[in-house]
DNA sequence: CGCTAGGGTTAGGGTTCA
DNA sequence: TTGAACCCTAACCCTAGC
């Protein structure tokens, strides 16, 4: 057979990435062509890039589908231990975040009252957005391409230019790189 | 709950086998479609042919040959890695179609003139190696020396020898040499 | 033909269960 | 503990419509 199936690296995401910032979603031929991305891209194929961005775009999980209480609720036996939070691909430049990350973004007052004994499991699902956040961040910093990183400033203010952001959106996202780098997952952002 | 573990019949695994024999691996809808054959595997999808198959394919102990390697490739620590070439993962999506076009490339012989790709600035993570890949061309034609640039099987013969290279690896060195001499980072020499 | 969108299929890691 | 059976889904294929 062809090929053995090829997994797309965090360099290669990036790129992708990048290029939809730059020539938007839906142009993956003139993104592959562009100079600035063939050097990491020059493996896959338009429609690569389309099949990669598709899924790329899908959500986790959404919600809804109550006809399974399956593993999910499968994995919970062990939950007293003091068990370190589970490594994430290191590939990954600004990977998703394991949990510790809602200090930030958490003032949301779920209203949740008569909930007797809460099963406070490390299995949730509301990092929705924190994930989405650091995408962006990504976006940001690898479309920005400034030596040495970007400081907080631009980054800020590339994001609220491709996207809408919120009111309270620069605390939260100087907050959020706050984490990102004390905690070593994005190298230094300059300022 | 609903399947309680169908376990495969002598008359459905020769059916799979004939399948296989007829259409071959891989093409397990197919399989599945023919009349000659849907008969007896009604009662299963094409992902239980191909998960079956694969259960059958495991060779008694087989204490793989070179593929050892994979489960301590799977999680990569945090560090710099001192070896030299790991793991490459790249390759075009081509399928078993003659590319007539990348093999006009074997026999070129290339002369470098190269610069290397700029690497990003987020976290020091293992990347994956076009730098690298790069850096190892450039070592095999200075190394090889040979007048007018070398060719693009001497380059992947100096390689191979020095390093450990993936199975797949002369797909990759020639995508990245057909990239390389189109982009103008390596200049061709006619011969 | 080349390209993109979108549905369909496969490959391979992961999980469950006898 | 092991391996067969089954699940999840990224990656890849096929094809209609432009």
């Amino acid at each position: 057979m062809g090929a053995p199936k090829q997994k797309w690296t965090a360099e290669e995401e990036a790129a992708l990435k990048a290029g939809v910032v730059k020539h938007g979603a839906g142009k993956w031929r003139t993104i592959l062509k562009d100079p600035e991305f063939s050097g990491i891209l020059y493996l896959r194929s338009n429609v690569d890039l389309k099949d990669k961005w598709r899924n790329m775009s899908v959500m986790p999980n959404a919600l809804g589908s109550r006809e399974k209480s399956r593993v999910t609720l499968k994995r919970v036996p062990v939950q007293v231990q003091p068990t370190p939070i589970k490594q994430e691909e290191v590939t990954t430049s600004v990977s998703d975040v394991p949990q510790s990350d809602e200090e930030m973004l958490d003032d949301k007052p779920v209203a949740s009252s008569s909930a007797p004994n809460p099963p406070m499991q490390i299995e949730a699902a509301p990092k929705r957005s924190i994930v989405r956040l650091d995408d962006l961040i990504l976006e940001a910093i690898t479309s920005l391409k400034e030596p040495g990183g970007s400081n907080k400033t631009a980054i800020a203010s590339y994001i609220e230019d491709q996207y809408w952001a919120p009111p309270d959106f620069k605390r939260v996202l100087s907050a959020k790189l706050k984490f990102l780098t004390s905690s070593g997952k994005l190298i230094r952002v300059s300022k």
